[in-house]
RNA sequence: GGCCCGUUCGUCUAGGGGUUAGGACGCCAGGUUUUCAUCCUGGUAACAGGGGUUCGAUUCCCCUACGGGCUACCA
């Protein structure tokens, strides 16, 4: 296991992560994902983690998504140490701020030969790529044509010095080597070989005067110390290029470590934000436009911190529910998998259930009391007192605590209409006659409790020989509107004896 | 097309030269609840295929198939 010894390697020095997205557009769950797995190896190793945007693409920038991405690891609690508006000693953390820093890099390949300027128009090269698909053949720009291309290779010094003067547009590109095989070693992935011949001489600086990825990433990484790149598998095939770099500065290389993506749950392909349409399901924290986000789905951030953690990586025991703490005990880099994750729904309501019942009663009311509010429900401490009750009873068949109001409705108003079924099948021609019973049993039931009432409702029943289900299924449904919700007796000892006297009343009145 | 990466129940995964191939989600059944749900118990279901290596391969190697990614003056 050679990338062992790397890691090792790198363990004398502080250990800084980044996490690099570029804002054109809200940050989906994969990205998330991404942002944990550093968050974790950071902390789990007394590191940093630096958030750096990069933003070296001008035309894909989207007003309002550097925000959006900070607002959402803020809520998964995932904040970072260094990064816009947290300034530390490697700042400005936006590469556009960082932009006259670039040149100075590029020269420096340019100068050691690493790197050469190029004069094709985009046209040109785009008939090139066309004419050779034409043909079957893939045009790559490299050692195989690069001299018969328009560049400071094939030119002339007085030409190349002419064209730059003339301030005709041209790029810097990197010179990928010929008949060698790069070697580099991935802590998810092992060793990979790929033969430079396959490789293009990638642009580094765009005629715009802004670096591509590919060098801003090299340079920023480099001078902003990060020791581990933990990033998406689709980095790995520009992985070469990037060693490449490394090799060509002469500096020192991070531990690469490149993440499974995350898949579509059906069809083909990795995760995007149609699926979530298609299906019914958030692919982003927080919402962004029309689509919805976990947050305002009512999904707790300890549940997407969650099974996020889960998908690709696991710890190698059988527990499932972790907290972000015990994620940053339990995480390394070494049990992350390598083959993509298909993301799956389903399982994140069956995390949001187990969440929701590790909270208190208190805190879920606070939560269900915009809900409350909005159904015009009395907000005073006594009724306070009871929400949190209800919750007790009903919280346990809650993924959400948007589902609270549809199980326990009844809890707070007296039922509008009854379900028609149940109330075919259980109402019956005696059964006004019971019901009435029942309601001078309640009435006479001075210790107003659950236990109290069972004990004298099934008393009473049992003495006038009725089955307890010609009782218990009318009462249910005078009370509650269906037949549904938890134990009975609870129910009636909540609403008190006033309201399960209207109750029945009313029952009686409107079914027959 | 080229290059790179991958492949264990439907899904997320554990495991790893000899195991009854384990867990979770989902699904199904039983129990509890004289309701529904929760919960508990049980069940269903997997090593992509073909060649090697080996006494023995799901595990190691090769090939094929399939899946995924990259192939921009995007990141």
């Amino acid at each position: 296991m050679p990338y062992i010894c790397t890691l090792l390697l790198n363990m004398s020095q502080k250990i800084r992560v980044r996490f690099a997205p570029s804002p054109t557009g809200p940050l989906h769950i994969g990205g998330v994902r991404t942002a944990l797995f550093n968050y974790l190896f950071a902390k789990k190793h007394g590191g940093d983690f630096v958030l750096r945007i990069e933003d070296t693409d001008q035309s894909r920038y989207v007003e309002g998504a550097e925000n959006y991405i900070v607002e959402a690891l803020n809520w998964c609690g995932i904040p970072y140490d260094e990064g816009p508006a947290k300034e530390g000693s490697f700042g400005p953390y936006r590469q556009s701020e960082r932009k006259q820093l670039y040149a100075q890099y590029a020269q420096q390949l340019l100068d050691s030969g690493n790197a050469y300027y190029a004069f094709d128009t985009q046209e040109r090269l785009d008939f090139h790529r066309k004419d050779h698909e034409a043909k079957g053949k893939t045009f790559i720009y490299n050692w195989h044509n690069r001299l018969k291309l328009d560049n400071s290779l094939s030119l002339s010094k007085e030409e190349v010095q002419t064209k730059l003067e003339s301030g005709i547009p041209h790029v810097i590109r990197f010179k990928s080597p010929q008949d060698s095989t790069v070697v580099f070693e991935d802590v998810v992935r092992g060793t990979i070989e790929i033969d430079s011949n396959t490789l293009d001489d990638k642009i580094l600086f765009k005629s715009d005067g802004m670096p591509t990825y590919h060098l801003a990433n090299i340079v920023d990484d480099h001078l902003m110390e990060i020791s581990h790149v933990i990033r998406g598998e689709e980095w790995l095939p520009s992985s070469a290029l990037h060693h490449l770099l490394y090799e060509a500065f002469g500096w020192e290389k991070p531990v690469f470590a490149h993440l499974p993506l995350i898949m579509k749950p059906t069809g083909k392909g990795k995760l995007s934000k149609r699926d979530g349409e298609k299906g019914g399901f958030p692919v982003f924290p927080l919402s962004w436009n029309e689509s919805e986000g976990y947050r305002e789905a009512g999904y707790f951030p300890e549940a997407v911190v969650n099974f996020l953690a889960m998908l690709g990586w696991n710890p190698g025991t059988e527990q499932e529910l972790f907290s972000l703490e015990e994620l940053v005990e339990a995480f390394s880099l070494e049990r992350v998998n390598k083959s993509g994750a298909r993301f799956d729904p389903e399982k994140t309501k069956w995390y949001n259930h187990q969440w929701l019942q590790k909270k208190n009663d208190g805190e879920l009311a606070e939560l269900f009391r915009s809900v409350l509010d909005d159904k015009g429900i009395l907000h005073d401490a006594q009724n306070d007192s009871h929400v949190e009750k209800v919750i007790g009873l009903i919280k346990e068949r809650a993924d959400f605590v948007s589902d609270f109001w549809g199980l326990g409705s009844y809890f707070f108003e007296a039922p509008i209409s009854y379900a028609e079924k149940p109330a075919k099948k259980q109402w019956k021609e005696d059964t006004p006659n019971i019901m009435s019973a029942v309601a001078n049993i309640i009435r006479d039931t001075e210790d107003f409790t659950s236990t109290a009432l069972e004990t004298n409702i099934k008393a009473w029943a049992t003495e006038s020989e009725l089955s307890f289900g010609k009782v218990m299924g009318p009462l249910r449904l005078v009370i509650v509107g269906d037949l549904k919700g938890p134990h009975l007796f609870d129910i009636l000892a909540m609403l008190g004896k006033e309201e399960c006297l209207r109750r029945i009343e009313k029952g009686v009145g409107v079914l027959r």
